[in-house]
DNA sequence: GCCAACGTTGGC
DNA sequence: GCCAACGTTGGC
């Protein structure tokens, strides 16, 4: 099986490339989506690929390139109420949310702006770019990969 | 900071 | 199981 393209949103003020490139390597926690959920738990494989968007900053663009170095597995955050993404619903032996761990790959030289992209062919339908789109992991094809990479 | 679009919760 | 109310996301 071919290793696939995601996306994944982060709020920089909050968490940025910058954190993942200092730390190598990262756990990608926080996630309370059940269709992100799913992508985490069942979708995304070690290889695979995962670029990095910046939302709610400006210019808000994806920023680079990470890969994924450990398959879904439960995010522990959820478990602890002093964390800040904490789910009294949840427990060890049924967890309801899962991450990822992503290596750091690059850090794009110049950012891929979300106004750039809109003008880019081939990128019509990227799930980032559809009006409305919340989804905070989202899948990229790799024909969008392929012309993201190609931008960079 | 606003607010439209979206997702989740909970009363019935 | 519907759907109104509420909470959150994220582009602008």
């Amino acid at each position: 099986m071919a290793n696939k393209f995601w996306l994944f949103k982060t709020e920089p003020n909050v968490y940025s490339i910058d954190d993942l490139a200092k730390l190598g390597t990262d756990h990608w926690d926080g996630v309370r989506n059940y269709q992100a959920r799913n992508f985490l738990r069942d979708e995304i494989k070690v290889g695979d690929k995962v670029f990095i968007y910046h939302s709610r900053v400006d210019p808000m663009a994806i920023v680079g390139l990470a890969e994924v170095v450990r398959e879904g597995y439960p995010d522990y955050t959820q478990f602890n109420p002093e964390s800040d993404h904490p789910d009294p619903k949840a427990s060890r032996d049924n967890p309801r949310w899962y991450m990822v761990d992503i290596q750091f790959v690059e850090k794009f030289k110049t950012p891929l702006t979300l106004t750039a992209l809109r003008e880019v062919p081939g990128l019509e339908n990227m799930v980032l770019l559809q009006k409305g789109s919340r989804l905070s992991i989202q899948p990229v094809t790799a024909e969008e990969a392929g012309v993201l990479l190609s931008l960079r």
